[in-house]
DNA sequence: GCCCAAACTTGATCTGGGTCAAGTGGCTTT
DNA sequence: AAAGCCACTTGACCCAGATCAAGTTTGGGC
């Protein structure tokens, strides 16, 4: 919530031993245009619940995720929350078309990024086409998640909802921690109602209920996927 | 349903004389451009409720929209059905990651599109970055207005949907016929209901609500809209 | 260790929208 | 112009999930 953003050394991290080297945007870059990019970035770290940027203000940087997890979401003007989305190391967010930040961000836990001035990076990647193609093809990849996840809040049940919700997070963090049935839920319950379209109380007793059928088990800090193949049934696809 | 195709002359039709022309991707390209995309698409025409492609098929084409309008949508294995939208004149569909693709498409009446096979057009892109960054411009598009939709049908109540349909569908038109308050319909109260996560039932409950209001008039193949502030208001937005 | 606040769970009750079941009306077909 | 069909509407009832209201657990500060 509050702006106390802690800045690094510009240049007192190099892209070439970064952790998401592999998996963000810059996968499409060589080793020389990694050491030019280095000269664009500037490593910032943020806090919990601090708020990277907000839906509406006009986008002056684009922003990679180095270490954390990040809540993307859109408010109605009383208030009511869709969260759109969770972002990850790797992630590249402020792509957008108005000018202006469609939704507002803010770190779950510590999250460290890699901020990129606007104006200076849009030139790079103007006489770069292969990292265009990358930028595009991690949007298409996002627009079918978000058309998976229009499915699920416009026809699934609630238990389907955080069956689905369970398995496609464990998906999504095989990447970064490999393949475990012990689910790490940084996020609140909240959060995890306002992105199924629930509220925390069926939130709660739906896990609930998945823990008494031991299809998990709730731990600290997450849930430990006891029979898996019956969380698919249950998710309905 | 039935895959009746009829297509036209392959080079019957040109570009330059498309009614499209300056919405769709094609705007990026230049006249020379534009006579060598003709070589490459050929327009098809599908008549009502014929599918144009449907999901998880692999991707041999890309098709540009030039008439009419499609639904595009996802189905969950018991046949629950979410519409993720509706494809109007410039829109590009086929474009993903995985080479299948994400949903299935059929004609709302009847349409014309403008079909590129996958490869030729794949390497037409290849060494015309202003094109790939019109198809990057697109896909941002879509992302926002997806997100968008998420926070309807996350958090919205029948008649906020509603509303917000009936408002969002006559801006798109507005391009296409010019402002009016006259909102054509061409889909039925299945679609709408299928896109906004409701009941058939509901839907046509809403509208009657809302007629009764005072806010919309119903009328043959569509809407009229008689309030658009109480409208707007309705919106929630 | 104790207190307090925040996060989460649980229970009781309510309700928006779903389900089920008839209508109704406008095209098409013959 | 009668029949039939299909899209849509309307009504009666029901239920999944929301709301309201306590608990309970956890963690952090002192």
């Amino acid at each position: 919530m509050k702006p106390s953003v802690v800045t690094f050394e510009p240049n007192g991290n190099f892209c070439k031993d970064c952790s998401i080297r592999g998996s963000s945007v810059c996968s499409a870059l060589d080793a020389a245009e990694l050491r030019q990019l280095e000269h664009l970035g500037r490593r910032v770290q943020f806090s919990t619940c601090e708020t990277v940027f907000s839906e509406e203000d006009i986008t002056t940087s684009y922003f990679n995720v180095l270490d954390g997890v990040m809540r993307l979401y859109k408010l109605l003007p009383d208030g009511r929350r869709q969260i759109v989305g969770f972002a990850l190391p790797g992630d590249f967010l402020g792509m957008n078309i108005s000018g202006r930040h469609n939704f507002s961000a803010d770190a779950i836990g510590s999250v460290a990024v890699c901020q990129f001035a606007k104006v200076p990076f849009g030139r790079f990647i103007e006489d770069r086409p292969h990292l265009l193609r990358r930028i595009n093809e991690l949007a298409i990849r996002e627009l079918t998640q978000a058309r998976e996840h229009m499915v699920l809040l416009g026809r699934r049940s609630a238990e389907e909802k955080v069956a689905t919700f369970l398995l496609s997070w464990r998906e999504r963090l095989v990447p970064l921690n490999g393949p475990s049935n012990t689910v790490p839920l940084p996020m609140s319950r909240q959060d995890i109602a306002d992105y199924l379209g629930l509220t925390i109380e069926t939130v709660s007793r739906t896990f609930t209920k998945l823990e008494r059928d031991g299809v998990i088990e709730i731990i600290h800090g997450g849930i430990s996927l006891l029979d898996p193949a019956r969380a698919e049934a249950l998710a309905a696809a």
